[in-house]
DNA sequence: GCAAAAGTGTTCCCTTTACACCCATGT
DNA sequence: ACATGGGTGTAAAGGGAACACTTTTGC
């Protein structure tokens, strides 16, 4: 690669942000980390870190997933031997308006990844804590409102309340305002992830390898913020061909009658999709 | 902003590339420009070019446009009064291989544009010409095989055969082989359009401001490659409510009886969706 | 027995589909 | 008259919503 010349182009610095979705006790959270540096010190934000001169988006996406939660993603572009525990990794979108960061000029390809329940994550890079948050914590309630259907970018804070000098600001009653335009990227992750578990077989990248129907269902409500009928629920998932395969055995961990478990089948598209009930 | 510090982050030329999507003679065709210089000379690539310093990611898409054909897009970020032609435009995915562009390190923000047949395009920039082509010369027939779900980076040549010195190759018979990774991101392009106009009024940014139910279902049917029942289509499509609206006028335009004109509903998520025949 | 969760059967209703049929214009 | 595209009616088939009911565990 030839040497850099200033003159033929604006220099930008690049990086991945991840977008890590997980049901924790019911709810939909997200992996955040305390930032140990100014701007935006001790403010929580969502993890991410440069791309390397050697790298491409998908790997630095995947490389930081690993350094923050030990997960291995699914990739399609690696080469065969990378052990994937069935997280599922997707590019989002990418933000990149010139004031974002004020250190200078930054695009950011946010990617999103989905992932069981996982223990307590472990900190890494520059953050000195993590945590999963529920993004109804981080987002205020109205999530379903930006559609996150036009351009992407330059919406300005967005729809968590920046309330000024609350560095470091948690459990003050209100949203947390995460650092940068993180919540505009949150938000549009989540709202790709609801969109998604509709009509994609998505929803079990958030179970663990063999789950019961009411599992997955409690997915699907706790991700869209409804309740299912579970008899519905249970002939229309079992009925979508590839959805579902019996992993043979049964469970009784949820009280009640023993369920069968299974594993995610072969599909990747349901057809007739998931519908989500009107607001 | 700071000064560059090349010590804290590599690099990265920032570019943005155009998909831009029209319906000419019941072909789904797209806007190419003739390379004017290595690498590639002299093969047709997507239209786009550097992002400016003081330029967020949809500004520097939505003047590539302009330059390009002359549209003004709809930019839900940009301040009103800009004049809105009614093209739509929004991010598709980033593109950032380290291998991409033999010259340097290069990211590309995709993005996709659809927009009513126009007069012949005028080339500018680096190209010493351009034109509209339909994109199965671009791709071949199998476009509908890579769903463009999973990361869409490293996928190598792709669907266009790749087929050596061929510089300005054209009219040899079998597809055109795009520059760079162009017919990856062409492939995107079309798929995010395909999946689109299913869900959402998108269809009616490939119409002038005023259209018959007839031109619509063209458009689908371009854009699907599908033949739909008349009489069904314009059932559903007068009956989702917001989609359109009577402009008050008919024409004869199509030849047969007179067919009245609509004009793009309020609407822009169409529920129930557009049904996409099974292939 | 009782509570709780897993499944199955059935009925109603709405949408889609296929196609017969009529309407309004140009040649 | 006839071809061409526009538009309405209608009946059969399929899928979703609502809910009664049975099954199998733990306590």
């Amino acid at each position: 690669m030839p040497p850099y010349d200033p003159s033929a182009f604006p220099p930008f610095a690049v990086t991945v942000d991840l977008v890590v979705l997980t049901v924790r006790r019911h709810a939909l959270c997200t992996l955040v980390v305390r930032r140990g540096e100014a701007p935006y010190q001790g403010r929580w934000a969502l993890p991410g870190g440069f791309v390397r001169e050697d790298e491409d988006l998908s790997g630095a996406a995947a490389r930081e997933l690993v350094e923050e939660t030990g997960l291995c993603a699914h990739d399609p572009a690696a080469p065969p031997p990378v052990p994937s525990n069935g997280a599922h990794l997707e590019q989002l979108a990418t933000y990149g308006a010139p004031d974002r960061d004020p250190r200078m000029r930054v695009v950011s390809v946010a990617h999103l990844a989905l992932a069981p329940d996982l223990p307590a994550p472990r900190a890494g890079g520059d953050a000195n804590s993590a945590r999963w948050a529920p993004v109804e914590e981080l987002l205020g309630e109205d999530v379903l409102a930006g559609t996150a259907e036009a351009i992407g970018v330059a919406h300005g804070a967005g729809a968590a309340g920046d309330s000024g000098d609350m560095a470091g600001g948690e459990k003050q009653g209100g949203p947390v305002a995460l650092a940068f335009d993180h919540a505009r990227i949150l938000a549009d992750g989540v709202e790709r992830a609801r969109s998604k578990i509709e009509y994609s077989s998505l929803a079990t990248a958030f179970c663990p390898p063999e789950f019961t129907v009411g599992e997955l269902r409690r997915v699907y409500e706790a991700v869209w913020g409804v309740a299912l009928d579970p008899r519905n629920f249970h002939r229309k998932v079992t009925g979508t061909p590839g959805f579902l395969v019996p992993a043979g055995g049964t469970t009784t961990r949820q009280g009640g009658r023993p369920a069968q478990l299974f594993r995610a089948g072969g599909a990747t598209l349901l057809n007739p999709p998931m519908l989500r009930p009107e607001v």
